[in-house]
DNA sequence: GCTGACTATGTCATCGCTGACATAGTTGAG
DNA sequence: CTCAACTATGTCAGCGATGACATAGTCAGC
């Protein structure tokens, strides 16, 4: 809402759009929270007549929640636990069929190659119109620069994984080392 | 379990130390979800007087519960919701004053990079043990790469980000751009 | 004229995770 | 001798997130 106001609807929607790469928020977790938001005074609403049997209601940021947004946004992040799937399922394919990994890494790199061509999209456009510093859009092109090497390090990590993969079964030639 | 047997304390302390960087349990989970892989004979319980008011108990993976590993790990991951504070915030500094952001991002760099001789450290000792691609210890090696990449991307993106804001705020001298 | 997608707000049961609490023997350092 | 740290297992309240349910107007396409 700091960026442009808006319906709790169209704040989910940004919410999915650009930013669904690093953060999520359920559509049931939202308009708890935006009512939490206006309790501590951080946004303000706006109750128009909507469709549906609410109304419809805009949320526009106040100076107090932008500074409350800069003060966090300042603040060094909890360490969070990150929990990786995909890390977690290779730390365990030795016990898996090496064709059946591959195919699966494989197919990972392929996905994570088309993110990574969005993302290069994203940047790309974002470069394109000569951003100054410390700017939101400034900052939106910084996460998608982020996103994109991301993507792109994974991409190369499953295809250098599934290289490495034997290809005669070390379990069940029943060579079975450390 | 599957790599060697143990008690669930000892296989928390597993979970902590090299599988922690990128997947967590508590303490508080561990018990009930070994107790359900008893249920589904995945693995086998042995008693053991033990300190305490309760038996020491060995679990040790059956033949069932290795090939559900290998079967779970060679399947694509249910895509997650990655949920990175950090970038979130970098999308937000911008609400931000630049001398705080910039001092947070510097200190994120240092952490990553401490992350990175970490992982370093680790992938040099493994490699060091001429390891037989598809083993468990080759999958060790492997996620390590992965975790030092990661943490050197990271160091890098948070350096980077600072070093591109700006000296003068520019929103206190009220060149607000898109 | 109908159907499906989109705009729009909300509730709620359920589920899993976290962190604190509870208990108690062993071992090593000061 | 004492205290802290480690081994070891378990319970449970509380919290937040998820996804389904509920409701209803508009608009585009067939």
């Amino acid at each position: 809402m700091a960026r442009a106001p808006g319906t709790g609807y169209e704040v989910t929607a940004r919410l999915r759009n650009p930013v669904g790469y690093y953060w999520t928020e359920s559509h049931g977790g939202v308009y708890p929270a935006l009512a939490r938001l206006v309790d501590v005074g951080w946004v303000r609403v706006k109750a128009l007549p909507g469709p549906g049997p609410h109304d419809k209601k805009v949320y526009t940021a106040t100076a107090a929640g932008r500074r409350a947004l800069g003060a966090w946004a300042a603040q060094p992040p909890a360490d969070p636990p990150p929990r990786d799937e995909l890390v977690l399922k290779v730390s365990s394919i030795w016990a898996s069929r090496p064709a059946r990994a591959g195919a699966m890494l494989l197919a990972e790199a392929d996905r994570w190659e088309a993110q990574r061509r969005e993302y290069a999209g994203i940047v790309a456009r974002l470069r394109a119109q000569e951003l100054a510093p410390g700017t939101p859009t400034w900052c939106a092109l910084q996460t998608a620069q982020r996103g994109r090497d991301f993507a792109r390090g994974r991409r190369d990590w499953c295809r250098s994984v599934a290289a490495g993969l034997p290809t005669i079964d070390p379990l069940a030639s029943g060579a079975r080392t450390s």
